[in-house]
DNA sequence: TATTGTTATACTCTATAACTATA
DNA sequence: TATAGTTATAGAGTATAACAATA
């Protein structure tokens, strides 16, 4: 059990070491990926993406402040509520988020290169048997 | 492989959330844990821990500096090199250490409790053979 | 000259609290 | 009053560049 529990994290930690390096390589923080992932498939309210990232929708203000002075992101204000904006992905932000995605793709595929095509899927079965059922792709 | 690719970084998320949140609760950030992690059965000087770290070593002053204003952990001057020194934790920060490693382990432990002992054991397997070699526990 | 470490500076990320505007 | 969001403020974490002390 300590075993699996260390290789977890220090899979955890190779993961976010790798995906850090290539978010810096365009610019890009973690949480500003994270929030470009999100943003891939939905259009949320401020409040939503906050949830989404468990972050406090101050903090989301900055975020959303500095992608959109980047172009990748724009706040679209509600037409019902006028208090309300949702976040929407520029096409410079798809693209980026695309060639991104492409680069983590190819940085994973050969971390797990060393196993079988067999063992591959296994370990992905495993994994998302131990995944809260809530968790968002 | 999407799915595999999908399922690792939500893996990663979770398992860096439930860190975050219980060193949260400890007024502990993740780096202060992983430092903390590292010196459980080393004392290495500023440069070697930046290397462990992935940091530079500007970055690593402040941090030690913190931790060592909470008793945490303590520089020790090096005899031969004056112009070194090596980090070495407390009593009070290896205390802090093994409680937080007890509550993580109980986190995990539930994490995968949906997992009969020997997909545990399979998954851990799985995890070490992509893990890379150079890794330290 | 090279190496170990700190300091100065600037930026991102984060939370709490107070605020604005709208519901 | 309640809700969506921003702003003010403060602090952690990070990097780059310049520096001090020692090798």
């Amino acid at each position: 059990m300590a075993d699996l529990i260390d290789g977890l994290f220090q899979l955890s930690f190779a993961l976010q070491s790798a995906l850090t390096k290539i978010a810096a390589a365009h610019d890009l923080s973690v949480i500003q990926v994270r929030m470009l992932g999100i943003l891939r498939d939905r259009e949320p309210g401020m409040l939503e993406l906050a949830r989404y990232l468990e972050l406090e929708k101050s903090s989301l203000s900055g975020l959303v402040d500095r992608a959109a002075q980047r172009g990748l992101l724009e706040r679209i204000p509600s037409a019902e509520d006028r208090r309300a904006a949702t976040v929407r992905m520029t096409a410079k932000g798809k693209k980026l988020a695309r060639i991104f995605e492409d680069e983590v793709r190819v940085a994973v595929e050969a971390l797990v290169r060393p196993l079988a095509d067999a063992d591959q899927k296994k370990l992905a079965t495993l994994i998302w048997r131990v995944l809260p059922p809530t968790m968002p792709a």
